[in-house]
DNA sequence: CGCTATGTTGATACAAGTCAACGCTGGTGG
DNA sequence: CCACCAGCGTTGACTTGTATCAACATAGCG
């Protein structure tokens, strides 16, 4: 019990009640009674490098994490090494909570920035549960909904062409990008390798560069600085047939 | 408040005191508090024909269910009637939570045989979060359930070939299947048709019809009364590169 | 400086899609 | 009763999308 969240000076930044998450209009806000519980649920802070491994598939967490900054991605391995990248991780998603639920995480992740993350512990799940209705509805509503974006991804990889999944692709990442204000300022391209469109798409390296050269032609997107830049959103998203996120204020932990 | 769940003689005919899915030992058991408020929170049965579409995408349905017998699939389509089937629902599974959590739905579902659905209503969800926080829990690890699932059918279609993933996704449904007993007694066969396997794993029915030729020749499995008999489970599994469902006694509602 | 990681492009091979034809079954209506 | 039709499975021939291989360009880095 290290009291209350606004003056603990320790080892890490952002108190809860300081969240800069609570400031974008992509997020509802935290009742008091939510914030204070939040705030002694998150028992620290965790920043890595760019390219590090944060989870790791097989192993067994004492915590849950939600992104603070930065982005990263979720991804699984055959035996001989076939990567496949399941989705992506933006600030306010919440990572591990299968591998807490259901002892053996089935999944690792990578940070394709620096990223800080928001430590919360496993132990104290059981009072959320217990007394903090909101916060668990919340919980299974942020399940229900990487569930809907696994649901997309597998239409996309499952059924649409090369040029359509790139595109649909681009979009989400795109728009996800932007909902959580990150393609502001100078940065505007996402840090992204081709390889990891590749390893998302379900498609070959070489054939990826191939399918992002006809959408570069069409001025849809450029390629800089090691990473994606769209040009025109309401383009490439025209090519994917797809209908785009359609979210409203969403909770977080 | 209809009273106890013992003598509620209606329209419908399973009380939760008697669920049969009690019995598996797939599943874990209700404590009496947490029986007392699912038999509330059911409110009626659904009964379809194979055929019969469930839920459709798009709606907003004031309902959850909780498949009683049968079995059934999930999936979207795109405007030009691509079809891709995300997951298959057995016994046990919950269908329709994302609907209730998040406004419209984002898939439709349709029964492959005779299904009984147990319904729930959606305006009993609150005190379902606020009263009882166990099964709060349960409903957040089922949803994290489908989502380790939908991750590894990602890994599937991405990247294994099509002998691969056509062997995992008859693993995977076989397994499933025994899990809940629908291939004792006579009905050892799974009730697929041979479009149902390629919207499913993202190939055509020419080719999804040739690949399944491969796997008879190897006597891994037989074609025959509209569906398809599992020879050689552990063959079959070999074949996938896939570890297994390693479940054991989870919960439902 | 020579690594390594990344992106690019062309040539070729192969997996999967498409088209077409046919067989079997069960149902339905004349 | 038979004729017809629709749904499902099967197979072969051909086409196309995507993978693979190979070579090269560039940039960052120790």
């Amino acid at each position: 019990m290290t009291g209350s969240s606004a003056s603990a000076p320790g080892k890490w930044h952002t108190p809860c009640s300081k969240c800069p998450l609570q400031e974008l209009k992509s997020f509802r806000k935290f009742s008091p009674r939510e914030l204070e519980f939040v705030s002694q649920f998150k028992v620290g802070e965790l920043s890595v490098e760019r390219g590090a491994t944060v989870l790791v598939e097989g192993t067994h967490s004492p915590h849950i994490y939600t992104v603070l900054i930065g982005m990263g991605f979720r991804y699984k391995l055959l035996e001989d090494g076939r990567r496949q990248i399941m989705n992506y991780a933006f600030p306010g998603d919440l990572l591990g909570l299968q591998g807490v639920l259901m002892g053996e995480l089935d999944h690792s992740v990578e940070a394709l920035t620096p990223v800080t993350l928001c430590v919360f512990e496993r132990s104290k799940l059981d009072s959320l549960f217990t007394r903090h209705a909101s916060l668990a509805y919340d919980l299974t509503w942020i399940a229900a909904r990487e569930e809907r974006i696994l649901d997309e991804h597998l239409l996309s990889i499952g059924r649409r062409s090369a040029l359509e999944r790139t595109a649909y692709l681009l979009s989400y990442i795109h728009q996800r990008a932007l909902a959580v204000g990150m393609l502001h300022g100078a940065r505007r391209t996402i840090p992204l390798t081709q390889q990891h469109l590749a390893d998302t798409l379900g498609l070959s390296l070489v054939h990826t560069n191939k399918t992002l050269r006809k959408l570069s032609d069409r001025q849809l997107i450029r390629w800089q600085d090691g990473g994606c830049e769209v040009n025109e959103p309401e383009g490439l998203l025209r090519v994917s047939g797809w209908e785009g996120l359609k979210e409203t204020a969403r909770p977080f932990i």
